[in-house]
DNA sequence: ACCCCGATGTGGGCAGTGACAACATTCATT
DNA sequence: AATGAATGTTGTCACTGCCCACATCGGGGT
């Protein structure tokens, strides 16, 4: 038989970050109660402080992990084009995927309270997100696919492009409602955007 | 003598929407307490819910209150400008100044638990703005200064632009810290992506 | 095999919160 | 002057985040 109330849950820290989510999905991110997410688990309100610091702690986790999925999802898209233009819209594409999909981690990956925020303490993950942003950038640089120019600056570009649809189509004030329509227009902007280098260099 | 304790504020609304925006600029709208607004207000911690619904409705209010702000000043900093192009692109700007002279308002607007979100009840202010942005695009077009095609995808264009650098910036995560490091980087990246019309039209 | 100690989970408690209800004070209208 | 709607106050409740002391578990050294 199994022991009907197993004293150590055994995998309690996961639970917590899964019924965070969840709880986070139905009733958002400042709604959002520790208290809950331990009855969720099925512990007592205390278990949690076993494993997360404090309430901070624990969103702050469900952040980083977001960073990680989203450092992965860019990274599959990327991988799928040969061209290094095409591997950075897409990369932004992903970025834009990523937050419909997972909006409660997008969300709090960027409004939460502990995250980042003030300074640049956006903890590894997040740089890593941006790192690799600009590293698709610098190739397509270096293959005459987009300007010279400083890389970081155009990394910002994307960045702050893709984030704006994100941001306004996960909080639902785009007139988009499907995840297709939505990145339909989220091409269109890119591609929109993206110099149509006035001189189209032969050399490629 | 004046009275000590009149025991009607007089003007109660205006100073706990004050209270409020100064309490968020300190501690964030998610640390924020409608009972510390009161204290800050020198009221009862019950008085608020003669003017507010709730603190969600407070919130709403100091939401509204921020549109109509940045309504203004995109139009301020349209007027300043006869090209109608150049209108659009200040009026860009300004948005992105409202964000970083008004955090608190910014934030608010657009992360707050009871702000639109779901569906579309942004409430009228949140319209109206919109709606001043969607005219600067069509008179743009029609002075041939921006091409063809439908104006809402193109406002959306912008709107997306400037509210993804807006967002970051007022959450510090762009490398610029100062204002006018800002704008112009904002300046580099909506210059990038208006269409550097491939077909300069002669006859403006 | 034993014990013991650190890791993990529990129950109780405290100050602070949002919201409700009843009560007090004020002001404008008659 | 009186009265009723606005406005502000005190009291209360369930709930929250976090602290404390205590209970239970499990693995390593003797």
């Amino acid at each position: 038989m199994t022991r009907r109330k197993p004293y150590h849950h055994g995998n309690l820290r996961e639970s917590l970050l899964q019924a965070a989510i969840s709880l986070i999905a139905e009733v958002g991110p400042t709604a959002f109660t520790l208290r809950e997410v331990a009855r969720r688990a099925g512990v007592s309100h205390n278990a949690p402080y076993r494993h997360f610091r404090d309430k901070d702690d624990l969103i702050a986790s469900v952040a980083a992990e977001g960073y990680r999925e989203l450092t992965a999802a860019m990274g599959r898209a990327a991988a799928k084009h040969p061209q290094a233009i095409d591997r950075l819209k897409h990369a932004g594409l992903a970025y834009i995927g990523f937050a419909l999909q997972r909006p409660e981690h997008f969300t709090v990956m960027f409004d939460a309270p502990g995250t980042a925020e003030h300074g640049e303490s956006a903890g590894p993950e997040a740089k890593q997100a941006f790192t690799t942003l600009v590293e698709l950038v610098t190739d397509a640089q270096r293959s005459k696919q987009l300007p010279a120019g400083d890389p970081l600056q155009f990394a910002l570009l994307a960045w702050t492009m893709v984030h704006g649809i994100a941001k306004l189509a996960t909080t639902g004030r785009l007139p988009y409602r499907t995840t297709p329509a939505i990145l339909k227009f989220a091409s269109f902007v890119i591609d929109q955007s993206l110099p149509v280098r006035a001189n189209p260099n032969t050399d490629n």
